[in-house]
DNA sequence: TATGAATGAGGGTTCATTCAT
DNA sequence: CATGAATGAACCCTCATTCAT
C-alpha cells in the first residue's frame, strides 16, 4: 500500500502543480487567454497529460474556483472568536473577502468567468458541484452572523437575511471588478486609494444593517 | 442633396443592421462567442463588409458599448424635473441605471468586456475615447445630485463624492453581475425576485448618504 | 479644343500623382506591401478611380517600371559627349546606372518585381511591352558603346557583344541588390563602404573589356 | 531505443516531405504564392500539422534557405583536392555555385525572398541563424582560395579580399537572377545559351582576379 | 469621370481536443 | 501513466477587383 500511496501523492503533487502553473498563465494572459499549449510547456508535461488529470479547459477553471473558494473558507475559520456582535462579524467577513480577492486577482478572475459561463450554459460538473457546495457554506456562514447579529440587537430586525446575502455579494464584487478593472479611474482621475474604498464600501454595509432610529 | 442624404441614411441604417445582429448574438453567445463569420451570415453581409463599418472587432465592441452609453445618458435626461431632494435623484439615477441594465443586458455585457479589455491593454480607439466621454457625463451627473444634496441637507456632509462614485457604481455593477449570472441561486435558492433585491440595494445606497442622527 | 486639352492635362497630372503615391508606399512596405487600398487613402481618390487609370496593379507597376527605365534613358542621353573611348562610354554607362538605382531605389524595387512575375507568367501588356521597347534601346545604347571601342582598340576585339550585355546588367543587378538587402554584411561585417563596391564592380567590367596582352 | 529512433526518423521523414511538397509549390508559383492552404492539401497533412513542424510560413522558407546552403556547401566539399592554383580554386567555387543554383531554382528563390525580407525587418529566428553561419562558412571558403592564390601569385596581391567577396556574390547572384527572369531575352532575342553565358562570367572573375601585366 | 459600397476568395494562425502507442 | 503526433474547426482579417449610380 506504500507504493499506492506514492503514487496518489504523486498525482496530487502533479495536479497541483498543474494548477499552479494555470495560475499563472492566467495572472498573466486572463483565463480565456491562457491556451492549453501554454500550459503544456509551462508544465513540461504534455498537452494530453493535461487532460488526464481534468476533464477539460473548464473543469480546469472550476478546479481553480473550488481551489479559490476553499481557501477563502479557510480564511473565514481563523476569524477571531471574541464576544463580536453578529454585526462585527458580518463586517469581518466583508473584510476577510475583500482581503482575499485583492491578494489573489487569480480567483476572482476565474469566479468571475465561470459565473459568466455557466449563466450562458448551466450545466455543471462534478468540481463545480463541489465549489457550490463550498459556496453555499460561504452563504451559510454569513447567514449565522446576521442571524446572531439580530438577536444581540447589533443588527436591525427588519434585514431580510437572503436578500442581504445577495447585496453582499453584490458589493463585494463590484468593488473588487472595480479595483481589477477600473485602476486608472479612481487612482489616476479621482485619486483615491483602493483601502478607502474598501473601507467605504464597509460603511454602506454598516450603515445599512445597522438599527436605524 | 436628397441623394447624399439617402446615401448617408442607408449607410447609417445598415451599420445600425449590423449593430443589432450583433448585439443579438451577443445576446445569445456572449461577447467572445460571437464570431466574425457568424455576424456576416446573420447580416447576410460579406465578412468584409462588416471592416467597412467597424475597423476590426474591438471597435464594433466598442460601438455598442458608446450606444448604451448614449441610450443610458437619454434616459437619465428623461429624469422627472421636480422639486426633488438630491438625495431622491440620487437614487433616481440608480434606479434608471438597474432598469436600464436590466432591460438591456447586451450593453451590460459588452461594458463589461470592454472594461477587461481596456484593463489589459490601454489603447483607446476613436469610438472607445467617445465612450469615455460619455462615462465621464454619467459621472459628473451623479456628482451635481450629490452636491444638491449635501446643500439641501438630503444627504450627509461628511459624504465624500468620488468614493461614493465609485460605490455606487460598484454597487450597481455587483446587482447587475448577479443578475446576470446568478438568476438560479436567487431566484431557485433564495426565493427572491429581481426587484426586491434592487430595491434594497436602492435602500443601501439611502442609508449609506442619508444624514444619521 | 481648350477644354479637351485640359482635361487631358488633368488626366495625366491625376495618372502622375498616383504613380507618385505608389512610389512612395513601395518605398516604404515594398512591391507586395503596398495595396490599392492605401494607395486610394494616399492619393484622395476613391479606389475604383485608380482603376480608371491602371487596368490592375500589374498595370501600375509595369507604369512605375517604365518610368524608371526612360528616367534611367535620360540619364544616358546627359552622357558627356567628349571624345571618349569606347570603353570609357561603356563604364560610363555602368556608372550613370549605379548612380541611378542607388537614388531611386523604387525602380530597381519595381524592375525587379516585374521581371519576376514576367518570369512566372509571360503575358505582355502594353506598357509592358512599352517597358521592353526602352529596354531594347537601353541594351542598343550599350551595344553602340561596344561597337566603338572595339573599333577604337580599347576594348578587346575578342569580346560578344551580346554575351556582354548580359554580363553587365547581371553584375549591376548583383551589385545593386547586394548593396539594398545585405548592407548590414557589407558594411558592419566586412566594413566596407558601397562606393568602393561600385568602384571595384566597375573594374571588373574595364578589366573584362580591356585589350589583354 | 529502437523504437525512439523510428519515431525520429519518421518525424524527420516528415519534415522533409513538407519541405519537398513546398519546393515544388514554390517552383510552380514563386514563394509569396505559395500558401499554407496548399501545402496542407499537397501533403495530405493539416493546416494546423504544418505548425508543428515549423514555427510559420517564414520558418518554413528558412528551413529551405537552410538546406540550400548546407547543400551548397556540401558541393563544395567535393570539389577536386588536387594542386590547384588559388585562382583556379575560386574559380571553381563560382563554378559549382552557377551549377548548383541552375540544378535548383527553389534555393535561389528561397534565398533571394528571404534576403529581402531581412532587409526589411531584422529579427533572426533560430533557422535563420543557423543559415547565417552557414553562409558565413561559404564566404570563409572563398577567403581561403583567394589568400591561397595571392600567395602562390595566381592571384594580384592588390585585390581587396572582402570587396571580392562582394563582388563574386553579387556578380553569381545577377546572373542567376537574369537566367530565371529573362530566359526569353538571352535566349530568343540575344539568341545566347546559359552555359556562354555562365563561362563568360568566369572570364570576368579571371581577367580581374589574375595578375595584370 | 468618379465614387461609395460591396464582395469572393483566400491569407496565416491558433484553438481545445483526441488518437495510437 | 504518459506522450508524440495529429486534427477539424474556427479564428480575425485583407486582398484586388467590380458593380450600380
Amino acid at each position: 500500500m506504500g507504493i499506492a500511496e506514492r503514487k496518489l501523492r504523486e498525482k496530487t503533487q502533479r495536479r497541483s502543480a498543474i494548477l499552479k502553473s494555470a495560475k499563472r498563465l492566467i495572472s498573466k494572459h486572463g483565463v480565456e487567454g491562457m491556451s492549453m499549449n501554454q500550459l503544456a510547456d509551462s508544465t513540461e508535461l504534455n498537452k494530453a497529460t493535461l487532460y488526464l488529470y481534468f476533464s477539460d479547459k473548464d473543469d480546469l477553471i472550476d478546479a481553480i474556483v473550488y481551489e479559490g473558494l476553499v481557501l477563502l473558507e479557510s480564511q473565514y475559520e481563523e476569524m477571531v472568536r471574541g464576544s463580536l456582535s453578529g454585526l462585527e462579524r458580518v463586517l469581518n467577513l466583508a473584510r476577510i473577502t475583500f482581503a482575499f480577492y485583492k491578494q489573489h486577482p487569480v480567483y476572482f478572475y476565474t469566479l468571475n468567468h465561470q459565473e459568466r459561463r455557466k449563466a450562458r450554459a448551466r450545466l455543471g460538473t462534478s468540481i463545480a458541484e463541489k465549489g457550490n457546495e463550498v459556496a453555499s457554506r460561504v452563504f451559510k456562514r454569513i447567514t449565522e452572523k446576521l442571524r446572531q447579529g439580530i438577536e444581540d440587537g447589533s443588527i436591525r430586525k427588519e434585514i431580510d437575511i437572503n436578500v442581504f446575502l445577495v447585496l453582499f455579494y453584490a458589493q463585494i464584487y463590484g468593488v473588487m471588478h472595480f479595483m481589477y478593472s477600473k485602476e486608472d479611474v479612481y487612482k489616476d482621475v479621482l485619486g483615491l486609494d483602493s483601502s478607502i474604498i474598501e473601507k467605504s464600501a464597509l460603511e454602506t454595509i454598516e450603515y445599512y444593517l445597522k438599527a436605524a432610529n
